[in-house]
DNA sequence: CTTACATTCGTTGCATGCAAGAAAACATCA
DNA sequence: TGATGTTTTCTTGCATGCAACGAATGTAAG
């Protein structure tokens, strides 16, 4: 329950005129300010040099975005999502995906498939390398490659959401660890892709969400692996 | 783009205490003020009788649930939802309220079944009595239930924030007054119920796809003989 | 009549002040 | 020592003031 004071070095001089309300989630998603800390407005008001307001304004819309918990009259906190909130988000990360495969499968020779056959190239190129940290990025390419596929920007709004709620999980729990996981994702990735590019909406759909299944039950597992000591939360 | 004044009676009485911005989500959802009004700082200060900062607060959270648009310096307008959004929105519903039905179908015996089962009962009644508004309201009802059947949060916010946009296209365009539509939903409802009462995920879903789908082609019909005037928008 | 320009008006954006409440620190007493 | 009441401190919640900007209006020139 500290107050950490996040700056970097220089006197946060990097994305200037970057919207506040952005600036203040990266702070969050990016795990520079880890869960249980305070964001205290008078704080935060110096350390972006302007007044509470805008402040004030942009933590309560982090407060409805989930990732902080306003405790009124007491101050902003780092919320840490509990096992059943991540569950459920993942549940519906499967759904999303699920469909956004599907339309991309529908949408014939479009840019984001070409990305994405060019993606898993370069995720088989770094997991016969073992490059580990290089597959995660590619990862997270991917699934945004996909979803931005779709064409559907209020299905990547809602992704953008959901997926900043999971950020912090992600970077603590690194389901990739796991033996064997590496490879297995990656034929999952070239499943998806194969069905795309087959035009086979169904096949998409349900190869996307079995992949997303899979993560699933893997940061599970990573997560009873890290959590072991912390009861629920 | 005037400035309506909706006080329904009395000086605004009703939900006294009421979230300020539930109270001002309900003036736009309801339809009470229509897309293109002008929602002032000071006037709604005045109505709700307090200080334009709270208000500034609920009208900043309304923009990111895409309500209203904030034009900077100038003011906060009722938002109408294009073609294409409503399009869009058309697509996740699909998507969501299939995984609802999957869920549930998982679910076993559940209170949200029982209340679904009654549901289309009472939906069998009223379309044989030809009622359209009453029927109308048990739709409203069947999906919000299905929805909660499923016990996941995340997926009931995610809705919610989804219908919100929808609201005013869904009083504006009466899609169950298009021949033959009562008995064909009535018969897609209790598809789906039986399909999740066999405890049959895949079929519910389906089925549940293929409802959401078809109340979509039919909106996209309704819609298209309102709106017949006015330009895209 | 049309166009360009200046001015006025209306609206938000942000800073700041003050009060209310919660939590912590402290003192007091048994 | 332990428990209890009190004070102090720290935080937000809201009201308000003022400046800045956009739009509309009025005015004059061509």
């Amino acid at each position: 329950m500290q107050q950490s004071s996040f700056t970097t070095s220089a006197p946060s001089r990097s994305a200037a005129d970057a919207p506040l309300l952005d600036r203040l989630r990266g702070l969050i998603v990016s795990g520079v300010v880890p869960p249980g800390d305070l964001l205290g407005e008078t704080a935060l008001a110096e350390e972006f040099e302007v007044s509470r307001t805008p402040i004030r304004e942009a933590l309560k819309q982090l407060e409805r975005e989930g990732l902080v918990e306003i405790r009124p009259r007491v101050g902003t906190f780092v919320r840490k999502p509990s096992q059943r909130e991540i569950y459920e988000l993942f549940q519906l990360k499967e759904s999303l995906e699920g469909l956004a495969a599907g339309l991309l499968a529908q949408r014939g020779d479009v840019p984001e498939l070409r990305s994405l056959i060019r993606n898993v190239e370069s995720e088989h190129d770094v997991v016969r390398a073992g490059d580990r940290a290089a597959y995660s990025t590619l990862v997270h390419d991917f699934h945004h490659t996909l979803i931005a596929g779709a064409d559907n920007q209020k299905l990547s709004e809602h992704y953008e959401l959901l997926m900043n709620q999971l950020a912090y999980h992600r970077i603590v729990t690194q389901t990739l660890a796991l033996p064997g996981r590496l490879d297995a994702s990656l034929g999952e990735h070239q499943q998806i892709v194969l069905a795309i590019q087959s035009k086979d909406p169904i096949t998409a759909e349900l190869a996307t969400r079995r992949h997303v299944a899979q993560t699933r039950e893997n940061a599970a597992l990573a997560a009873f692996r890290e959590d072991g000591a912390s009861p629920s939360n």
